[in-house]
DNA sequence: GCCTTCATGTGAGCAGCGTAAAGTTTCCCC
DNA sequence: GGGGAAACTTTACGCTGCTCACATGAAGGC
C-alpha cells in the first residue's frame, strides 16, 4: 500500500491511455504488428482485457493514435535538424536525412503511419499531424528542381516531388529492397538529382 | 459426373491452390486485409477450413505468394506500355506510367507487396518477380538524371532514384495523402523533374 | 484384380483474438 | 455520507490460424 505520488490523476492503476500506447509501441517494435493484440497491451500494463475499451472503442483506434504519435515525433526528427541551420539547401537537406533517419529508427512504427487498412485515416488528430510533416516538407521544397506550370502547381509539383522520394527511399531502404552493394555509406541526398539549371 | 476434360492433374475437387489464391485476392480487393481469412477464402472455394494447410504450410505463405502474382501483375502493367516502343524517354515514361497504373488499379495487393510482417520477403520465388519488376526500372533509368560517382555508382543511383520516386508516388496517391486540388490531370510525368544540363 | 501408398480433404478441438454486456470498485461532489 | 459517474473486472460470444487424428480416392506394383 505504499502511496505513489507522481501522476495529478490517479483514478484506479493511473493513466492508462498513455501506459496502454507506450506498451503497445513497445510490442511494435519489439515483435512487429502481426505479434501485437490488444490483450498483450493489457497484460504488459497489469489490466484486465478489455480495460483497453475505456480510452480506445477500438484497436483501429488504438493503432490511429500509435500512428498519430509516429508522425509527431517525425516531425521532431525532421524539425532536429533544420533548426539552427540558415541555409535553405542545408535545411531542406536536413529535413529528409531527419526523415529517413526516423524510418530507420522506427520500421515497424514507420510502416504503420501508411498501412491504411489498420489506421482510420480521417481521424483529426492523425491528420493534424500528418498536415504538420507534410508542411516542413514543403516549406523546405520551395525553390527546387524545374517544372511546367504556374506558381502554384510548380509549388505542388515540387512537394509532390519531394515526398514522393522521401518516402519511397524510406520504405524501400526499411523493406530491404535495394541492392546491398548500393547502399554502403549511402543517403537519400546521393539520389537528390543535381537540378540547378 | 461430367467428365471435365481441362486440368491434367484432377485429384479431388480441383487444383485447389490456384481457386485459393483467386478467391483470396477477390477477398483481398473486395474487403480488405484485414477482412481477409483463410476460412472465408475455403469457404468461398467450398472445401473445409483445413484445406488450404496441404498446399499452403501458414497464412503467410498464401499472402507471399499472392504478393509473388502482383509482382507478376506489376511487371506486365510495366512492359505493356514498353513493348512497341523505341524512344528511350518514351519507355521510361510507359514503365513509370504503368507502375502508378498498377497501384491505382489493385491498392489492396499493392500494398500487401510492400508489407513486410505479412509476407515472408525472402521466398525465392517472390524475389524472382521483384527482381524483374526492379530489372525493367533499372533498364530504363539509365542515361536519367545527374549523379556523382563512377559509372557504377551513378547507375545504382539512377534506379535508386526512379524507384524511390515511383513507388513513394505509388502509395501517397492511393492512400490519399496529396491534396486532391493538386491532383487533377496530374500524372507521374508531371513531378518527374526536368534533369537535362 | 488386389493391395499398398500417399497426396488430398474432413472434422473435432485448442488457444488466442476483438469486442459486447453486466457487475464491481473507486473517486468526487454535494 | 449518499448518489452517481468514471474506471476497471468478469463473463461470454463468435471468429481466427493452426494441430491432430482420420477418411477418401487416385496411382502404381505385383
Amino acid at each position: 500500500m505504499k502511496a505513489e505520488s507522481k501522476e495529478p490523476t490517479r483514478y484506479h492503476h493511473g493513466n492508462l491511455r498513455q501506459a496502454l500506447l507506450a506498451a503497445a509501441r513497445r510490442l511494435l517494435e519489439a515483435e512487429g504488428h502481426s505479434n501485437l493484440s490488444l490483450r498483450k497491451c493489457a497484460d504488459a500494463v497489469g489490466v484486465s482485457a478489455t480495460a483497453p475499451q475505456n480510452h480506445f472503442p477500438s484497436k483501429a483506434a488504438l493503432l490511429t493514435a500509435l500512428a498519430a504519435e509516429g508522425y509527431a515525433e517525425l516531425e521532431t526528427y525532421m524539425r532536429k535538424g533544420i533548426d539552427g541551420t540558415a541555409d535553405r539547401n542545408a535545411r531542406r537537406n536536413a529535413a529528409l536525412l531527419g526523415y529517413v533517419a526516423f524510418a530507420q529508427d522506427h520500421p515497424a512504427l514507420y510502416e504503420l503511419m501508411f498501412a491504411r487498412d489498420r489506421v482510420s485515416s480521417s481521424d483529426p488528430e492523425l491528420l493534424r499531424h500528418v498536415r504538420a510533416c507534410f508542411a516542413i516538407l514543403a516549406e523546405n521544397s520551395k525553390d527546387f528542381g524545374r517544372f511546367d506550370g504556374d506558381a502554384e502547381k510548380v509549388a505542388a509539383r515540387q512537394q509532390m516531388f519531394l515526398w514522393s522520394l522521401v518516402h519511397g527511399y524510406s520504405q524501400l531502404l526499411t523493406a530491404n529492397r535495394f541492392k546491398k552493394e548500393s547502399m554502403l555509406g549511402e543517403s537519400i541526398l546521393d539520389i537528390l538529382p543535381d537540378l540547378r539549371s
